[in-house]
RNA sequence: GGUGGGGUGGCCGAGUGGCUAGGCAGCGGCCUGCAAAGCCGUAUACGCGGGUUCGAAUCCCGUCCCCACCUCCA
């Protein structure tokens, strides 16, 4: 009846026993803000949310973190471009300033979480926001002898990689045997000890913006990449915490490098680290220099929101989720399974559906499914069961038994968080759709005139008639039912 | 060269020694005026070659192939 999570460090399940008896304090990467959110965000973001629920409903007090990175060598590449060139990238906004342009990048990103039922989390600071935290991680690092000013005056400080012997532990590698990049070690070899030394600090440069300078001890500069989430995670959740989450692409460098300067600094930093695979095109990672994504907005083209939703979040979180042309006409097939039986439930004479999710009615099959590793494959295969034993019971006109699978399943879709994505169009309480309601609600009524005449052929036309429309009429015991179709 | 993860039926996707998830698509039946939805039943399977075992998708050895990371990446 425990807890138990895969920790990429050691690179097994393990029990999950929190710092703080009865919480847990959760820090999983968000986005570096250079541009639109694609379907791997999503994906890592939509992992994580069903993490956080269930430990919610395990009853952990949560304490979930996820960053903003809002500064970096991309975004102030795109800011210059877009005062140079005419746009190349179709999202550019000619002459904006980085800080404008993160902060636009950034709100896209949290419509798309919210679209897709993503939880905000308890905080979502900005790396901007954290300039002293991070001067005092560095200097503490230069204090323990893990860091040092570059030697040629470039303002940089870098991490000591040969001073810190755990460094490459999380994703078990020798420094020796890494595969140094030919182009950086030319680049750096007079400021760096080591080619795999990385910047805590980068001095300021000619050229760069004024306003992307913060002064330091060290000269005016910026931040590097990864020392923003260290010094987050600190202030936020401590010195040592519970879980750290990202992607699987940022075991390395980011996690391994994050952990390095966090432990030289003296801190516990993760009892856990998890990573979720990547999600691929017909077998490729997608990524933008491929040029093989599809987006978040063009997949909320292609279907529901909670079809999107359902998607993303089914394979097992650890595998490779290969996206294809059908994948989401099949998720919506299933998602129209599990509603068509909770729109059924719900009309029947003794059926409560509807109500707000009971934790206790979830079957005990769904919760060790989700205790082992979040093994949300197999707790579908429960959802699925429970639907059928649902319509089975249905048939039956076994009110008990339609109602409690009824509950079981509202319990079970709110616990993976499907039932927070939904768009706007989707919204019953829509005036167009209480008109929709009514035209088609006419339309059926003279159906049925017709078909208590026995008039095929009319009750036919309407019903091809609604169906050219693109909507679906389904007969029943208890009178016609419609809904849209899904194409 | 180093590190890690994989190859399961037409497709997606669980499963780590026997009881052979689940979804989608298919086939047969029930239901229906006909459909749709639903229910019942059903075929197709564990990359390849050895081995261990009463018994292997699951363990061992070998082998082939794929993917990710080692450079910015969820």
């Amino acid at each position: 009846m425990s807890l138990r999570f895969y920790d990429t460090a050691t690179a097994e399940v393990r029990k999950f026993t929190p710092v703080h008896p009865g919480e847990a304090r959760v820090y999983y990467c968000g986005a570096t803000v250079q541009g639109m959110p694609h379907v791997g965000h999503v994906r890592s973001a939509i992992a994580f949310d069903q993490l956080t629920r269930w430990l919610r409903i395990r009853g952990y007090v949560v304490t979930v973190v996820r960053n903003v990175t809002d500064i970096d060598d991309k975004i102030l590449a795109k800011s210059k471009a877009s005062f140079e060139e005419a746009p190349a990238d179709p999202d550019a906004v000619p002459n904006e300033e980085w800080w404008a342009l993160a902060y636009r990048y950034e709100q896209e990103f949290l419509k798309a979480y919210d679209t897709l039922g993503v939880q905000r989390p308890t905080y979502e600071p900005r790396a901007t926001g954290h300039i002293p935290e991070m001067h005092q991680l560095i200097q503490q690092l230069i204090d323990r002898g893990h860091a040092y000013p570059a030697a040629d005056g470039s303002g940089d400080v870098y991490f000591d990689v040969r001073s810190w012997p755990a460094y490459g532990s999380l994703t078990n590698q020798d420094v020796d045997d890494m595969q140094a990049a030919p182009d950086v070690e030319v680049q750096f070899s007079s400021r760096k000890k080591d080619p795999r030394d990385f910047a805590l600090w980068k001095g300021w440069k000619e050229g760069e913006p004024e306003t992307a300078a913060w002064p330091s001890p060290w000269g005016p500069g910026r931040p590097g990449w990864h020392l923003e989430c260290s010094a987050m995670v600190t202030k936020y959740l401590g010195a040592e915490f519970d879980i750290h989450g990202g992607g699987l692409d940022l075991r390395f460098p980011h996690h391994e490098n994050e952990m390095a300067q966090s432990q030289a600094a003296g801190h516990a930093f993760a009892r856990f680290w998890m990573h979720n695979g990547m999600v691929t095109y017909e077998g490729e990672k997608m990524s933008k220099s491929v040029g093989n994504t599809i987006s978040p907005d063009e997949m909320l083209q292609l279907a529901d929101a909670r079809v999107v939703r359902y998607y993303l979040g089914q394979a097992h979180y650890r595998s490779v989720l290969d996206y294809r042309p059908t994948s989401l006409q099949e998720a919506a097939a299933a998602v129209e399974r599990i509603d068509g039986f909770l729109a059924k439930a719900g009309t029947a004479k003794s059926g409560d559906a509807g109500g707000a999710p009971q934790w206790q009615d979830l079957p005990e099959a769904f919760t060790e499914a989700m205790d082992e590793d979040l093994n949300v494959p197999r707790a579908l295969a429960v959802l699925h069961e429970t639907v059928r034993a649902g319509n089975s019971a249905l048939a039956h006109k076994d009110d008990d038994g339609s109602a409690r699978a009824a509950a079981a399943v509202t319990a079970m879709t709110a616990a993976l968080g499907l039932d927070d994505a939904r768009s706007a169009e989707g919204n019953r309480e829509s005036p167009e759709h209480g008109a929709l309601d009514a035209l088609i609600r006419s339309q059926l009524s003279e159906r049925a005139s017709a078909r208590a005449a026995r008039d095929w052929a009319r009750a036919d036309a309407i019903r091809d008639a609604l169906a050219g429309a693109g909507v679906v009429v389904e007969d029943s015991p208890d009178g016609a039912r419609w809904s849209l179709s899904r194409d």
